[in-house]
DNA sequence: GAGGGCTGTTGAAGCGCTTCGACAGCCCCT
DNA sequence: AGGGGCTGTCGAAGCGCTTCAACAGCCCTC
């Protein structure tokens, strides 16, 4: 185990002199560091992470809690992941995995010990339980998603409110007249999280204004439970000729069904879905979908943590990220409309 | 900030003592230690982990390397890194998250800074570039799949070979004389990743052993490539009744098609995937499978990672997991089978 | 030519914890 | 009654790094 203190007796110079090299924060001469930086290489040397986190309190660790659960997207949750990991280290920070599983007492024990520097918290919920030790904190968090009260925080969320209107306004634009919506599994609404919640708002009020009938059915992401909704929707619905599908592992077992049932896409009904990319280009039919911008949510998330932790962010500060809905080969005008 | 000493004050013990009561090195009296307990609670004191592991030499961080690619087999991935992150917290240990991106050097830093206790390194490929660096570091290390050669490593891994042969076995003996494999995507095969080769190998050779020809195609997970593949196999194979698909991506895709060109599942054509469980159970018709214990193999490298760590494992130590096919509604005889 | 302001370097004081050796007091044995 | 072995507690020495105050030497300026 190399030392400082054995890089500066190798180069010559006092133990401060090297710490100045590395962290840049006093003005070395060229000479003095080509000797430093030379010994270190030389000898091999990688500064003690805790000895670090000790005498200068920052750790340069993020921590990021994701959810226990792997019950809803998956993929986006992973990309976020290893987005905000990829972005971390392009600032110098590592990532710590914290699960939701211990809840708020993992947010007490990083705080608490210092650990990491900031938190990055996903899958909120409207009236998050960790919120309140949060605020408490000392280190910096941001939120990706929103709850119910943002006052001081910092989030980063797709709009889904303006995501939904995106949907509705698409198909209503085709002349479609009657849409269902294919939500989430039951308990993504049980617990109140806030984007399922919105996107359904932003859907319904714009359809409201538009005049377009709209019916909701949360739906697991099952093809037996996605065979069902889809029986009931028909049902009370006969006439809908247009769906929003947000649960993205109903997306092919619907366009399945529909296949079987006889109902072409899009001549007999259009599907706009609300999904990462990749999902939407390699589904059995290209979908016409509002981009789920995984990777630039977990970017940002670091970047305004960064921020936060360089003093340069506002306390509080709601970045919602503006949708983009991409027309492909699902959507096309209702049938019978001019 | 509350530090051990101002503790130690409150219980009017020395720090020592109640670093002893923290760590249970030592033996304290019950008095002393409720009492010490009490102060502990009653200031909110948490330890700084920098400093502990400064004097400890000891982070209770385990490094988990992730990949940083998401062409495949994602949910599996996510699985495994929860199953980690859960298991190591039953243990005591915070989990870091590295991606694959910096390859080695992510490796030499994080043993070099003593950062983390152990690695744990995902994904790796038969010459892994990392090897050599994970052979000469301090910490201890397991790998969550194999590479060529194991001397002196320790490995957790599906028993890939098995179960190949277990998915040749289980079509031979309804009577499938012709069986195609739906491979992974080709980068999978192009960066020899072991479990991909194994796992043909492992099929191949019982195929050969029990008389059935063997097709194998590599495919992207995608409807299209899917696509393209099953017209290729049909055109070279017309006779193909048994299908073993690895790619969990292809597993719809393939479901569908073979819906589209009216070939039933199980009556036409045989299906058997090497996928979770979950996947298998909501697919559109239910799939007879071999899991992969993503969450098993987590918990077993973590475990593995804790005992070496604790001086109670051996240094070389490979873990194959026995595979187990369960059969379900995507696998019944070859037509025409007595 | 003296004073003031830079620049580059240093020594030393911690950061908060673990752990080793020491030791006080007690019980038990002979 | 005295010695040996426990048990429970303490003091102090670091762990390897950052950072502050101090200062030596230099160039400029008036």
């Amino acid at each position: 185990m190399v030392t400082l203190a054995e890089v500066a007796r190798h180069a010559g110079v006092s133990a401060s002199t090297v710490s100045y090299v590395l962290s840049g924060k006093r003005s070395i001469s060229a000479p003095t560091r080509e000797r430093v930086e030379h010994s270190i290489k030389e000898l091999g040397y990688h500064p003690n992470a805790g000895a670090r986190a000790l005498a200068s309190s920052r750790s340069n660790i993020l921590a990021l809690m994701v959810p226990l659960r792997t019950d809803m997207y998956v993929p986006v949750m992973m990309e976020i992941a290893i987005a905000v990991a990829t972005t971390a280290r392009s600032h110098g920070y590592d990532v710590l995995l914290l699960t939701g599983e211990e809840g708020p007492a993992a947010v007490r024990r990083v705080t608490g010990s210092g650990l990491a520097d900031a938190m990055i918290v996903m899958d909120v919920e409207l009236e998050d339980e960790r919120l309140p030790l949060l605020h408490a904190a000392r280190q910096p968090t941001v939120l990706i998603g929103l709850p119910a009260d943002t006052v001081g925080l910092t989030c980063v969320d797709l709009d889904f409110t303006a995501t939904g209107a995106l949907c509705a306004e698409h198909l209503a634009d085709l002349g479609h007249r009657e849409i269902a919506v294919v939500g989430e599994a039951p308990a993504v609404y049980e617990r109140h999280t806030g984007f399922a919640e919105r996107t359904l708002e932003g859907l319904r009020r714009r359809a409201a204004e538009l005049g377009v009938r709209l019916l909701h059915r949360p739906c697991e992401g099952s093809y037996e439970s996605m065979d069902g909704t889809l029986s009931r929707i028909f049902d009370e619905r006969p006439g809908t000729t247009g769906f929003v599908v947000q649960n993205e592992a109903a997306i092919d077992p619907l366009l399945s069904l529909l296949r079987r049932q006889g109902r072409a896409v899009p001549e007999d009904v259009s599907v706009v879905a609300i999904c990462p990319e990749q999902v939407a280009t390699q589904a059995s039919v290209r979908l016409t979908s509002v981009a789920i911008p995984a990777q630039e949510m977990g970017r940002r998330a670091v970047e305004l943590a960064v921020a936060k932790l360089e003093g340069e962010a506002p306390e509080e500060q709601v970045t919602l990220l503006a949708p983009e809905l991409t027309v492909r080969a699902s959507s096309g005008p209702a049938p019978g409309a001019s």
